[in-house]
Formats: C-alpha cells, structure tokens, sequence
DNA sequence: ACGCTAACGGACGCCCCCGTCCACTTGGCT
DNA sequence: AGCCAAGTGGACGGGGGCGTCCGTTAGCGT
C-alpha cells in the first residue's frame, strides 16, 4: 500500500470514530469521508462494507472492553470486580454511541463472553451476586443501557450511571 | 366533515397504529397511506405535522396507560400495585415499538406523571419499596426498556419481561 | 528526472422519502 | 336529478444517502 492510502486510511478510521462516537453507526458514510478530507470512492476502497469499517474503527475500544473484564477478573473480590466492570463499560457505551451498538452486536454473534461468564461465576461463588444472574442478564442490560437515547451526552452519562446503580441492585443477593 | 373524510381518517389511523408498532415511529408516512388505501396528500392535509398523527393514533394507548396506572394505585398494597403496573408497561412498550417511543417523549415533556409520583410514595410507605426510587428512575427503566430492540417481538417481549423483574429487584428494599 | 501505475475524488445515476399542487371525483343538499 | 364545494390522489420537484465509474493526480522505483 502507498503512503498516501496509509495516511488516507488511518484519517477515515479516526474521522468514523468522532462521527460514529457522535451520531451512531447510522451516520452518512460520506460525512466520515468529508471530515476525513477524502472522496467517497477512497472510503469505499478501503471499506467495501460499512461493518468492515466499524469493525477496523473500534478494534481499539474492543480491546479497551476486553481490559475491562480482565480488570475485574484480577480483583480478588468478584463482586467488587463485576460492580467495576458494569459501572465501567455503560460509561464506555454512554459515551460512544456507535460503539454501544457494535459492542452489542458482537456481543450477541460471538461468545467472547466467556471471561463474562467466568466473572459471574466467581461473584456468584462470594454470595453477594444472585445465583439466577445470567451473561444474557448482563447483555440485556448492556442493550437497554445502549437505548439510553438523551438529548446532551451528560445526561446520557448521567442516566447511564444511574442505571448501573439500578442494575447492580438488581444484580446483589 | 364529509361521511368519506371520516372513514378515510378512520382508516389512517387505524393503519398508523399498526405500521407505527411494527416499524416504529420512523415509518414512512407513505406507507401509512398505501395502507390505508388513500394518498399521500389525504394523509398530509388530515394530520400536518407528523406528531399530530403519532398523538391521535396512540391516544387509546395513552388511556391504556393510564388505567394500568390507576389499576396499580386501586391496589390495596402499594407495592403490588407499582409492579403490575411496571409489568404491564413493560409489555405494553415491548409490544408497540412506536407506542413506546411516543410514549417516552410525552411522559418526559408533560407531567402527567403525578399518579405515578403518588403510587411510587405509597409503595414507599410500605416500606417494600426503596426510599430513593423515583419517578426520573421510573421513566428512566422505561427508557431503557423501549431501546430494547430485537429481531423478532417474542425475542423482544421475553427480554422486556425480565428487564422488568430485574427492575423490580432493584426498587425493592 | 521520468514514467508507470496505484490511488484519488468529483460526478453520475439510482432509490427513497418528503411536502405540495391541481385536475378530477363524489358526497350531500336542494 | 343536478349542482358545487369538500375531498381526493396521482404526479411533481427537492433533498439526501448510496455505490460506482473514470479522468486526473501523485507516490515511488528506476
């Protein structure tokens, strides 16, 4: 690859991050190539499919997601690790909005959620997670936290933190 | 108004129910007329503005509403009361994409939410309800509720009815 | 320095939705 | 039965997003 589509490629990747973090994954793919200072055809190029483009765009925040969980399964005390990783991926969500809908849909393709299931499994084990709380349990939430729709991303936020109170409530034995 | 202008704003109506809960709010008003057998044009000039067809179409809905909420407030014990009427909005958003949305909207705007303000501090008093639960947390559940999306509508109203009972979990005391 | 080819992006045609206009139809009153 | 205004809907122009083609530009190897 020149030079130039390198460049080309990594300006789309960071302007459909800004744009999908903004508006959603239903964002005009030519506003992402506008602000890249691209014509559409280059997009198109590099991303034949919108999905590739997700895809490429949030590998970073997948691994920041993939951080998360690990973080919560060093902490010695699960429960305390699982309220971590709750609060901390609906805050990721409520403030990427494009993200929240492509974490989901992942979620729900691939069972990388293993490690999810690992961590409920431990919290379960200190008495303080409810035995009948599923990894579905968790996608649901994750998928009403994901239909948190506000007018301001600080209300979003807000609401997003409360509802993770909530859900941990719900979650506690 | 003329005998033919009634029926056909009838069957508007009628077709907007049905294409605004499987579609949701962000269905083609054409669509809505092809269904209901009329132009576009008859469509336009009986409801101007979207929202005053989304308003006639789902005031039914809003009266449905309503007696859940009073049902809940005629119950001798408060708490019962507040969960029938969280199970039954529930359902009732699971089932109508668009009535939720419609719904939300409205609930946030206007206070008609002092019934709800009163069922929440009567199950407080009972003390099965939780002291900090309020009616920002009630629209809130029910926001997230409706960003429930899924393939098909069992999907949808099997997560819906266990959002509910996680929901309930986490208002009790 | 030069040519070759990868890469670019403006422009095109397509489709869908919107809101409105106007020539025609039809209900209802006399 | 006949008139006429209320009512209708097909058709139009505008706007926006999509995906692609092709003439032009510019990186890079020689």
């Amino acid at each position: 690859m020149r030079s130039d589509a390198r460049d080309n490629r990594e300006r789309i990747l960071e302007a459909a991050r800004e744009v999908f973090a903004a508006e959603g994954l239903d964002a005009p793919l030519r506003e992402i190539a506008r602000r890249a200072g691209v014509g559409p055809a280059t997009l198109y190029r590099r991303f034949p499919t919108k999905q590739a483009l997700v895809a490429e765009a949030f590998t970073e925040q997948m691994y920041a997601c993939y951080a998360i969980v690990d973080d919560g399964l060093a902490d010695p005390d699960a429960w305390r690790g699982l309220s971590a990783v709750v609060e901390r991926l609906f805050e990721l969500h409520a403030r990427d909005r494009g993200f929240a809908k492509a974490f989901i849909d992942t979620a729900a393709r691939e069972r990388g959620l293993a490690s999810l299931a690992e961590l409920l499994r431990r919290a379960e084990q200190t008495g303080k997670l409810r035995a009948d709380v599923t990894v579905d349990d968790l996608v649901l939430v994750l998928l009403a936290n994901s239909g948190l729709r506000a007018t301001s991303e600080t209300t979003r936020r807000a609401a997003s933190r409360r509802f993770a109170e909530l859900t941990l409530r719900a979650f506690a034995a």
